[in-house]
DNA sequence: TGTTATAATTAGGCATGCCTTATAAAATTT
DNA sequence: AAATTTTATAAGGCATGCCTAATTATAACA
């Protein structure tokens, strides 16, 4: 509400791309965000000014405490709406995003409250991205990603890339979705596919989505003889 | 999602001005909107070159059949999302409509299908005004003015108007809601206030307002006596 | 310490949607 | 028919958010 469309957004990417530690390069921001780097140059000066981005040339961009709170905002309207999205009106998974990166900056404070009381207070969204007030899921501690699993060891998944559409329909259609269990099988040489076992089934996924999966080796080795 | 949010707002203003029936001054308009005339005059043209208008100069404009759909659209999505506002958030019947005029823009027709559906396809928005697919609201047959009502007489409120959050507080605080029963009591003459009875009590208010109340005669003049 | 790659910056433009001021044309009144 | 009011249109601007091409500054590398 406070802040543009296009402010939200640059202030989410940032954050994602890790603006609350170190500085991100701008160029990088521009090629991740599909703009010009002059462009990306313009608005950043313009956040500077408005204090939520603290600029250092050839350094980066990171977030100020003020700009940090207003990507989470961002971010909190997003998953709750895709949330509501995927359980309340069940929107199919992969398309829950697209509509929320709209939603989210058309929400009030009031609504967004309402929004988690109604939902009962979520704790993640669809993709397994957290959902808290402090909450920026760019940083995590436990979770590494899949590609980091040794041939044999099993892990849950915890959360996949939510930004390309297609990409989550594929997801889907193997079944990689937040809370599965996945056994590593092998990761072939010269950047061969990464195979692995989910649900007695063996599929195979290239190294990049391989890498951009989360998991955590959770501590119950035997949750699939337990529950369905 | 096809045209932007503020030729989406145009069309809903043209349409609720008279714009399915005849033509709409866009002076009238520009006043309306708080827009400039030459600003309207502009953006006039450009609806007329995507064939959502139809303008005679000296004359005005009107909706083309095209320009009517989108409105219809627009205005489903907005009372829908009014309807899970109230119902579903429990967010004030004040508060609603602001709320919906961003998210209206935002909402494609999927969600608002499913929406509706989640929904349970109510028939009309807080307000009073109609949800379906071919309803505009702008037109109405058996509505009219509560201040056409003669003294003594009594009807049921339909509608109220709901682009000012200011009076949709007046009117809540009056009890003044779609649904509820009143009867006139007196319209004092010299632009005087217009007295009715709600709820055994005596209310008075100002002519425009009571213009721009729609009622209906029910037929059962003992609604009261039956149900809560 | 150059050279080279990367990042920053300047300059000029475009689309959208708004603005004011001024002029022209048509419609209404008188 | 003439005067007046309303409406249309032309001209020039502004903010936002994007663009390309060209130049300059810095960092990294050899
Ligand atoms: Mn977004
Ligand atoms: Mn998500
Ligand atoms: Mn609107
Ligand atoms: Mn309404």
């Amino acid at each position: 509400m406070l802040h543009s469309e296009s402010a939200e957004d640059y202030l989410k990417t940032i954050c994602k791309m890790g603006g609350t530690q170190g500085a991100v390069s701008t160029s990088a921001l521009a090629s991740r965000l599909g703009i010009s780097p002059v462009s990306v140059h313009e608005m950043i000066r313009k956040l500077a000014e408005q204090g939520l981005v603290e600029y250092t040339p050839y350094r980066g961009v990171s977030l100020t405490p003020a700009g940090l709170r207003a990507a989470q905002n961002v971010f909190r309207r997003h998953r709750l709406w895709e949330r509501f999205l995927h359980d309340s009106l069940g929107l199919p998974w992969a398309r829950v995003h697209e509509e929320a990166e709209r939603l989210e900056h058309a929400t009030s404070q009031e609504v967004s409250d309402r929004l988690a009381q109604f939902l009962n207070y979520p704790q993640e969204c669809p993709h397994g991205y957290p959902i808290g007030q402090e909450t920026c899921a760019c940083e995590d501690e436990a979770a590494r990603p899949l590609l980091e699993l040794a041939a044999g060891e099993s892990a849950e998944i915890e959360r996949v890339p939510e930004d390309n559409a297609q990409m989550l329909e594929y997801l889907d259609h193997l079944g990689l979705r937040p809370g599965v269990r996945v056994t590593m099988i092998e990761i072939a040489p010269f950047d061969g596919p990464v195979t692995i076992e989910l649900a007695g089934e063996r599929k195979a996924i290239g190294r990049p989505l391989a890498e951009r999966i989360l998991v955590h080796i959770a501590a119950s080795h035997h949750t699939e003889h337990q529950g369905g």
